[in-house]
Parts: structure tokens; sequence; C-alpha cells
DNA sequence: GTGGGTGCAAAGACTTTGCAAGACG
DNA sequence: CGTCTTGCAAAGTCTTTGCACCCAC
């Protein structure tokens, strides 16, 4: 789904969510709709400072908090303890690079072990697969002693 | 595997890192694998503060970062902003409970997607499954309005 | 003995909150 | 216009680090 698709449906779905739309939410969301690589906070803070003038580090916080209580978006689950969002809402997996860090979107369709879990008194509502090893970049500068 | 002879395997793999294997270290490593709920650091001392005299929320992060190191525990994908850690070193899946919080070990084994990743020039070390939920106790207390 | 480990306190990193001023609907 | 949002600063969590003392090897 293209950029500007996504950012209609934010419009909307914030207004439904009681959420006003103001430029430092739309300049946040879009930062993160617009990237594949599951930013912090922080991250979101640092590409946004320079683009937006006067957005504070507080209020990606707090939008990213409103955000995710209004389902916009997603909180992606790290070894870290820094807490990473996701703008894509499908179900779907994540390859975690030990050596840089960088998270990937990987599109493995999962059976959906709920059956045994229900017998247990489990309610699953959602699953995702989470990978560990070395990235593209990574790999291939391995042999040159890179970190 | 009984905890007695977890110990055992600790005593000589932590001397083989190089690590000394001191009364502080054993009580946060026995009390980690003799549990099954992944707890974090603070959770761990708090556990232990009352067994052990003398140990120190210090000692329980040092200790983990140092188990860790030396491939004795693991960390555990969350969500959260804190680092919960796990004594069982073997790959397995997590159900974690979206009311409380706790994080229950599922046994479903997963046909490592290894192959498709690989072409693509990942290099896959491990792979987790990572369920949401409700849990066998937060499910059937639900109707009775409870938090 | 001695190098690594421990505890305390302080610092650092990440995140949340209180409050006054400002903007969206 | 009223309410929600923002930015700043301060406070709150979680985690790491510096240093002197102590202990496993």
């Amino acid at each position: 789904m293209e950029l500007e698709r996504k950012l209609e449906l934010f419009r909307k779905k914030a207004k439904e969510a009681g959420l006003k739309v103001t430029p430092q939410r739309i300049a946040i969301y879009r930062e993160l709709a617009s990237r594949s690589d599951h930013p912090s906070a922080e991250e979101l803070f640092e590409s946004l400072k320079d683009k937006i003038e006067g957005i504070s580090l507080t209020t990606v916080y707090r939008t990213l908090s409103s955000l995710e209580k209004a389902g916009l978006v997603v909180r992606v689950p790290t070894l870290k303890d820094k807490v990473h969002y996701d703008a894509k809402l499908e179900p779907h997996s994540h390859f975690v690079c030990v050596k840089c860090g960088a998270i990937y979107d990987i599109d493995i369709p999962l059976k959906q072990p709920s059956a045994k879990l229900s017998e247990e008194g489990f309610e699953v509502l959602n699953c995702t697969l989470l990978c560990y090893g070395t990235c593209r970049n990574c790999s291939s500068t391995v042999t040159n002693g890179q970190k």
C-alpha cells in the first residue's frame, strides 16, 4: 500500500479514535510508515528533528503511545530494553540481525498453532515468528573482519 | 532435565568460560533455572534477597550479563522495556499473556524457514514463535470483570 | 597471592508526567 | 471557544559503571 493511501487511512482512523490530527502526529506516522526498520522513539525523533521545526522527543513518545492505544501502530518484540514500533498492522514475522540489530520484515505464512493452545485454556490473538541471524549486509562483510 | 543436573552443567560451563563460580552466581542461576516465568533482573533479585543474605541488584544484572555472554542463559523477546531471561537453551516458543504479562513456554515444532531467507543472503541461527493472547488464568476470570 | 567478583553509590539511558501555552475541530 | 496536544523541565524506571574491599582459584 502506497504511503499516501496509508496517510488517508491514518487521518480517518485517528479521528474515529478521538485523536486530533496535528502536524506532529502526521509527521511521526508518515516517518514510521515509510520506513521498514521498526525504529524506536529516539530514532524517529532523530530523523524528524531536522525536517520538522520544533518537534520534541516527548511528543514522539506520547504520539506513539496514543497511536498504539488507537491501534494505528504496534510494538515490535525485541531483545533490547528499548521499545520499537511498526506501522504495518498485518500479521507478519521478523528477522533480527544479531550483529547490527536491524529488523527486517519477512513474509512467511504461519500455521496458527491455536488448536493445541486453546485446549489448554489459552486464547491466541496473534502469532509472529522471530528469526535471528546475520543479515545480508553483515554476512557479506564477515570475511573482511568488520563488525 | 532436573535442577541438580542443570547446576552441574552450569558449574562446568561457567568454569570453561573463565567465570568464577560464586555463591551469588549459583543462587541466581538456580533461581532462574527453577522458574519457567522468564523473570527480569529485578524479579530475580526480589526472590533472592530474602533467601541469600547480602545479594545486590547490581550483582544480578552483572551475573545475567556474564552468563549471557558465556551462553548459559538467553534473553527472551518481549514488547516491554525490560529485559527478561531464560535458562532454557533449547529452541522453543513463547506465549505471552497480554493481560498479566506472564510468559509461558510452548513446544511447537517449527519448520525452519531457512531456505527462503538463505537465498536472500540471510543466515538464520535460530527461530522462535511468539504468540499473544490471554492465558489460562486471565481467560477464566474475564466473565468476572476482573482485570 | 591475585585477578576477577561483589556491594554501594552515583551516573547513564530510556520513558513518563506536571504544567502553562498553543492549536485542532 | 473548549478540549486535546505540545514543549520544556523534572521526575521516574531500568540498567550500567567506578571504586574499594573481598573471595574463589
